[in-house]
DNA sequence: GAGGACATATATCATATTGATATATCACCT
DNA sequence: AGGTGATATATCAATATGATATATGTCCTC
């Protein structure tokens, strides 16, 4: 059998909190999810549906505004099978990390290639990290108010320690390559 | 249009220091590459095609020894495909890591879900780091030797610096949770 | 030397994901 | 009236994953 589909416990989890239609679900994902985990509408829909008709969410009724949307709930069941895959200890955790793919095959290319790779990863890795703190920063100020906020506030802290890491990292990297 | 085919410049990599069989690109892959790239069977033997196809790479006549194994070697076309793509600086890094979209949505369960997840991440990272760091020390004594040593290095040290991170975040995440 | 376990070697398939594209409406500004 | 960009759903080809099928070679043990 192919890897679980960890859209389904997405979905499950954004809908715990609040009804949500797919558009609704992918911004939530684009947003404080993305950089740990990824969802496209080419499997949010598909996957609302299976989510249907396995009872796991339902529809609501066609909201009463002009445009085509339905929203969906979390039943009984959806929040049931949320809490047994939160439970289930094995989890998948990768990287796929282009640059480090390119360095490790730089020695087929002179040294200012790899430096140019390095610098590059670097900018983004400072942009990407300014973006976490001012969201870690924001979670911080309402962290009392409910157990969600921690642990919305824990993930950012992991990004923020990783990406710190990656900026030491960057300047060994640079100074070995120059040496 | 899909996202490019990494697995062809993986196996042009490989291919570029010694001849190789898809079942020996598989296993250096599961080796010291798997940490930031994967590659299974299924994607490496059509790309094997693909890219014989393509005037890439080509195929050794089949080996002496008894057992059905052909090997390939890089031609010049594939070394300058693999050089081009060396020298695009936009790369795709990007995590995947159910343990942190677990802990997002902790807040469905009780704490403890939390605390078991970051547990069992912990070990995995552990015993990952002890691999890596072997591996480093390794290839720390050759490095000398050739241009390729260091940058095997230095993708190890990246995950060095990264694993050495992430326990410093189990610390302060189960302290907070705790809290 | 028969049998079992495991590594070698290639191939294929169902499932999952990605990234792009298509289609259409709505809100806002000029 | 026209343009831009956000909202909203849907679908598709290309790609990747993980499992399974098939078969041979090697090594150890009983």
């Amino acid at each position: 059998m192919a890897r679980e589909k960890r859209i389904d416990m997405v979905i499950l989890g954004l809908l715990s909190h609040e009804e949500r239609s797919g558009y609704d679900i992918k911004k939530q994902i684009d947003g404080a999810i993305s950089f740990f985990w990824k969802g496209s509408f080419g499997n949010i829909y598909p996957a609302l549906k299976d989510l249907e008709s396995g009872g796991l969410i339902e529809r609501n009724a066609s909201n009463s505004g002009p445009r085509e949307k339905h929203t969906y709930r979390i039943t009984e069941a959806g929040a049931e099978a949320l809490k047994q895959w939160l439970r289930n200890e094995q989890s998948v955790n990768e990287l796929r990390y282009e640059t480090l793919l390119k360095l490790f095959f730089s020695g087929c290319d002179d040294r200012k290639t790899a430096l140019k790779n390095i610098a590059a990863f670097r900018k983004k890795v400072e942009a990407d990290l300014a973006i976490l703190k001012g969201y870690a920063a924001n979670l911080e100020k309402v962290r009392e108010e409910s157990a969600d906020h921690t642990y919305y506030y824990l993930t950012a802290l992991f990004g923020i320690k990783s990406y710190e890491a990656y900026l030491e990292w960057c300047e060994t990297a640079e100074k070995t390559i120059k040496s």
